[in-house]
DNA sequence: GTGAAAGCGCTAACAG
DNA sequence: CTGTTAGCGCTTTCAC
């Protein structure tokens, strides 16, 4: 390597000395610009040249030059999460995947850096991003709520904001509920997958009231506990819960509910036998959880791929509506709940749901 | 050009005029510039004009002139695994905290779009990424590997190319096996947690070979199967294992453990008592499997915050050597083991006993 | 159809 | 110490 920089890139103009035509015709070329019409000698001389020199245009002369970055935000509200929650990663992928198919690519990023706590938006300011799809946001996020009022490209994803709220938490925590409290159950406890301030923990606490209301099983505060995403968090809310002679259980999600699930085994309880449990996402090892757990499924590979197109469309200035969610979402029925055995069922299905 | 967005952020011209001072100074005094003093009261005046414009530089313009864009690729070999692996999310937790500390983004890469097999390539062509951390590369990922050679700042994670080999997967999978032996088993099946051309199966497979070795049990082939990162998969591969009565199993990673011990669970075997089992990881939520999983406790946060060093050191062209990695994971004896039992006084009693 | 020229917003010599 | 002046690599009118 004699060249002082040895990792030069070609840049446009050398591929249009190369091609023997100017920058701007190499740029008409590459980007099939619309309405420019060029021989298709001199289009065959610039790819070929372009190809020769491995030629790939430099995206940040190119963003600042377009004004759009073609790149969108990820912000996890807070990134421990993505450490225990098993429901994040599954957005990721999904979200990455999508975001790729549009030609977009993808920053992670996150709102409790110490040193940057609102680093998001410096990376709307500074055009790097061109919108944000943020999981797990909390209702005292205002600052990032804001951003829909100043109408940048936002899109909420594992909480619903407004409006369409009832379509998924709700709805589903109520589904999860009433299962239970059908199969005879009256002291329902429920342990929370977050602290109280997330949006999606409200709406599932609601859905959970919901059926309680409409059983006509009164409300007990003493049998509500809130975790904290991960397993262990699930396990010590479920603790103290024990002693309030629970006989079922919703769990706010399924890393929660096998956190739960520990804590009663270790009492020596059995599942479903004495507390029966359902839990809330599907997470993909849920059906090895042993006894493989009941639980809602929630598709985060479709409700990203949603989030991805809604988010790209408001970039593109399409104002649009958040698509429609499926309503219901599917309560996936295994062992955990009961309801299997009691149908003088099998010993032990097969769990793959 | 058309704008996407309708608010004008303010260029540092714009805070140069406000300040009065021209924008070499402004530049000067907002990035600190070594070697320039400027007055104490321009100074003042530069920020108090920044702060009330709110003026954020354009990064894209930024990094046009600098040369870097203070942005490093996270490369996932394949994205599906972000789906249903618990370590990789582990990592991109801690990959993100600590690459934002030093001022960095994070790209979040896959190497298996199907329209752009080679996306991550055109990153780095394109200059927009100034340093790759590959994630659970397969030996077959010659691309990705020859950056090395290239020299462009590369780490590889979760996987070990050559010499450091050593000290991670094949030492510490060593231990976990002859954990088991020297409790006595002498058919000790192994489910690596992916394919064979992944380094880190290869690694994990090398370890589990050599305790064999060592403790003069053949190798046999029959008692080896291969999953596929999934709980899932861990369960398919199982299932034949246990026809080969095996006593004892040493699974790849966590989460595979989880799906082969639904697999053991439910034929009817109890853990550890007919078939011990130990992971690979301390996911956290091996302790709350049923039986509490025993697994090699690996540290990928602290993993991921040494890749991150280790990458930024050569992105700034330090040429510096892979730090030390704790050469000795520790094995956390849990109950799936059958250890604790054996010293007849477990903490915490095993519900599944 | 193609090329010349004008920036996008920023940094960094080099003068003054 | 501060301002002037070139670009970084690209897109995009606007003439030819």
């Amino acid at each position: 390597m004699k060249r002082p920089h040895p990792r030069r890139r070609a840049t446009s103009s050398e591929v249009a000395r190369l091609a023997g035509v100017s920058r701007s015709t190499v740029s008409f070329v590459l980007n099939q610009t619309p309405g420019i019409a060029i021989g298709q000698e001199t289009r065959e001389r610039v790819l070929a040249a372009a190809a020769e020199l491995e030629y790939v245009p430099n995206a940040l002369a190119r963003g600042l030059v377009s004004g759009e970055a073609k790149t969108i935000g990820l912000l996890v509200s807070r990134a421990a999460h993505l450490r225990v929650d098993a429901f994040i990663p599954q957005m990721l992928y999904s979200l990455a995947k999508y975001s790729h198919a549009y030609g977009y690519r993808v920053l992670l990023e996150t709102t409790d850096d110490a040193s940057q706590p609102e680093a998001y938006l410096k990376l709307i300011r500074s055009r790097q991003i061109d919108g944000l799809i943020a999981l797990n946001m909390r209702s005292d996020d205002r600052r990032v709520l804001s951003l829909l009022e100043r109408s940048f490209p936002l899109v909420l994803l594992g909480s619903t904001p407004k409006g369409q709220a009832e379509v998924d938490g709700v709805v589903s925590a109520r589904k999860a509920t009433r299962h239970l409290l059908q199969l005879g159950h009256r002291r329902v406890a429920h342990v929370a997958f977050a602290p109280e301030a997330y949006l999606a923990t409200q709406d599932r606490l609601r859905g959970y009231r919901l059926a309680l209301e409409e059983a006509g099983v009164p409300y007990d505060q003493a049998l509500v506990r809130y975790a904290d995403f991960s397993a262990e968090s699930g396990y010590l809310a479920m603790q103290p819960l024990i002693a309030e002679r629970p006989t079922a259980l919703f769990a706010g999600n399924d890393t929660v509910a096998l956190g739960a699930m520990a804590a009663i085994l270790e009492r020596g309880l059995r599942i479903p036998d004495d507390i029966a449990v359902v839990g809330y996402d599907d997470i993909p090892t849920a059906a090895y959880f042993a006894p493989p757990l009941t639980t809602i499924r929630t598709d985060p590979v479709e409700q990203a791929k949603l989030a991805v197109e809604l988010l790209i469309r408001r970039i593109q200035g399409a104002p649009s509506d958040p698509p429609e969610l499926p309503a219901d979402l599917p309560l996936i029925v295994r062992d955990s709940c009961g309801a299997k055995a009691r149908k003088a069922g099998a010993p032990r299905p097969d769990p793959s749901g």
